[in-house]
DNA sequence: CAAAAAATGATTGACGTATATCATTTTTGC
DNA sequence: GCAAAAATGATATACGTCAATCATTTTTTG
């Protein structure tokens, strides 16, 4: 009925707790034949240590670090606050939680963030990759003394961290560029790309993704040069207003980067009842009200919420030894305007 | 640095531990002043009770039962698989986990299940409510005993039940209706709607959130009257094999239920080149070969993994008398051929 | 003011694990 | 077969909370 515990175990195996204990916690020392005995034993009650007295034993604090972004964007300002109504749930499992910030978009910055960690022992990092090389180093020493990376959003290479916690964003360059073909109804037409740069991975992943698509599925849809707006929303307006002139054939545009709020002005400006199809990613204040206004059809959302509290239960369990906790694949929200979040209206 | 202590808490407030303790576990016999005094306390230290500490001193094995429907649906066998997937997991944070199956769609099934759970002493309980009434009074029996009630998928009245998991299906059609308004690119057009039937409640919301978009914002797409298919997919079969005549002017396909398979065979029958934009709910092997063969164009998922996992934690913190961990709110993943998961390929 | 009732203090033993110490036994090497 | 090395056993303390007991003090009541 109730949980086998460690003596349960060492009784079974005939052997002392401390030898039991030894086996279990690797603690060296101890004859091949013991190990054995107390391994069969584990497997034959099914036993697993209890995480909460163990816990309470080390009166182990977990220490994790978040190094975000500062909140000049809304999309990373959503990511601060759900670490923020998670505090109290981590304070009761004893997680100490150090959120760090950087200058956005900004390589050194963050390079510096990271850097400074080392030596502070952390059990677990997470932090926003911005798709920057550089930080080999740095992830290597913090690795080294044993604490766990996670990348979130943007990946770095894969020797480089334990997890990635974000979405795949060459699907989602596919979807948007499939929900654009759906939205033709079979008739030709013609799409702006833009983006923030395309030296930046996620950027050009989707840019791809929905190349592949349209290529391959929607022959007569054509599709402009890509263009990169440094993810500033004025460049962002003063260059679809010119694309969007009076005998312009664009019936779509997909945002693959930000600068939304560039966007949304510039279709209000030149398209004011809503005939171009606009698909942007992450949902902002801007974006909600464009999309019930009718000037941005849909949003791909990545949920940072929900990264987030993915990467705080990752982190946990990888801290505690424990497997990563089952979790579906992330997938981007596809918002349009009748599914919105009743929270932000 | 570290947490205080309820000791640290009694010293400040000068009491003892064992006053302390009446007070923040509401033992009763204190006086008013000393209620204050440790309240006081407690908030100017931030205290907080050790939950690993409180777990492994009530030795207190958390008792959740699930009561699902059999799997004789793709759809309750995913909720099946996700509680086995995360069975370590709840093992090492002591909850036992009873799941209790019922044959689906049979209400005196399910309200049998329920009331076998009376005196139990579960902690929780969280059950497919399948949008069945007269489960009042049981529902209100275990509530009694201080076990607490989530719905999932389904809800039931809001007085019988702590809390409901699932999604708005109100939402679910208006997207479904903004999608399919989409894909006719300003064309007119006919949709065929199809439900298990209109006494569940998941389904004719879906139904009513459907038809007030497309009433509303696409005048020229006109819809059927609704097909009712007890969710049978040989019945499904046959309806749309009718409706999907030669000269049929059919534009579009909703399906607020299940039944898929049916309506699968029927379109590849008569619509082998996949013109007829189709929607359905719910991403099974079958409806994911079709979105991949192009005869179903986007799948509404429920994502019952997820809500599992909510569920599972929700209870957990219910019974330790945590607030509900913060989660942002639940909607259908939208699937088309270019996002589905890599697991299911 | 005395007796009854209420409140408080002091203390203890779980709960299961981690970690350490020290004595004792078994195995190994020569 | 003896000394050195390796392995094991026995035991203790700490972690923070819960729950209980019992003695003592304070307050209330008639």
């Amino acid at each position: 009925m109730k949980n086998p515990t460690l003596h349960d175990v060492a009784a079974l195996a005939g052997v002392s707790y401390a030898t039991a204990d030894r086996v279990v916690n690797r603690r060296g020392n101890v004859a091949e034949k013991s190990v054995r005995k107390v391994n069969d034993a584990v497997a034959q009650l099914g036993y697993v240590r209890n995480i909460a007295a163990a816990k309470l034993s080390k009166n182990r604090h977990h220490h994790l670090a978040f190094v975000l972004p500062d909140k000049s964007h809304d999309f990373f300002g959503r990511m601060h606050d759900q670490l923020a109504a998670a505090a109290l749930h981590l304070k009761t499992a004893g997680v100490v939680l150090d959120v760090i910030e950087f200058e956005a978009f900004d390589a050194r910055a963050l390079e510096e963030a990271l850097s400074g960690l080392i030596g502070k022992t952390y059990d677990g990092v997470a932090f926003v990759g911005q798709g920057l090389d550089k930080l080999s180093t740095s992830l290597t020493a913090l690795r080294a003394e044993g604490t766990k990376i996670v990348t979130l959003v943007s990946d770095v290479p894969e020797n480089n961290r334990d997890h990635y916690i974000g979405i795949d964003n060459v699907k989602a360059g596919r979807t948007a560029g499939r929900l654009i073909g759906f939205s033709h109804g079979g008739k030709a037409g013609h799409v702006v790309l833009t983006a923030g740069s395309l030296d930046l991975r996620d950027h050009s992943d989707r840019i791809s993704g929905f190349r592949e698509v349209i290529e391959a599925d929607f022959p007569n849809i054509g599709i402009s040069e890509v263009i990169e707006t440094k993810d500033q929303a004025e460049l962002m307006r003063k260059t679809l207003h010119q694309n969007l002139s009076d005998a312009s054939p664009v019936t779509a545009i997909y945002n693959a980067g930000a600068g939304n709020e560039g966007l949304v002005r510039a279709v209000r400006d030149r398209d004011p009842k809503g005939a171009v199809f606009c698909i942007v990613h992450e949902l902002s204040t801007t974006v909600c009200d464009a999309l019930q206004d009718g000037f941005v059809d849909v949003a791909l959302d990545q949920r940072p919420e929900i990264e987030m509290n993915r990467a705080l239960a990752l982190l946990q369990a990888i801290a505690d030894e424990m497997p990563p906790p089952p979790s579906p694949e992330l997938i981007p929200a596809i918002y349009v305007r009748d599914n919105l979040p009743t929270e932000m209206n």
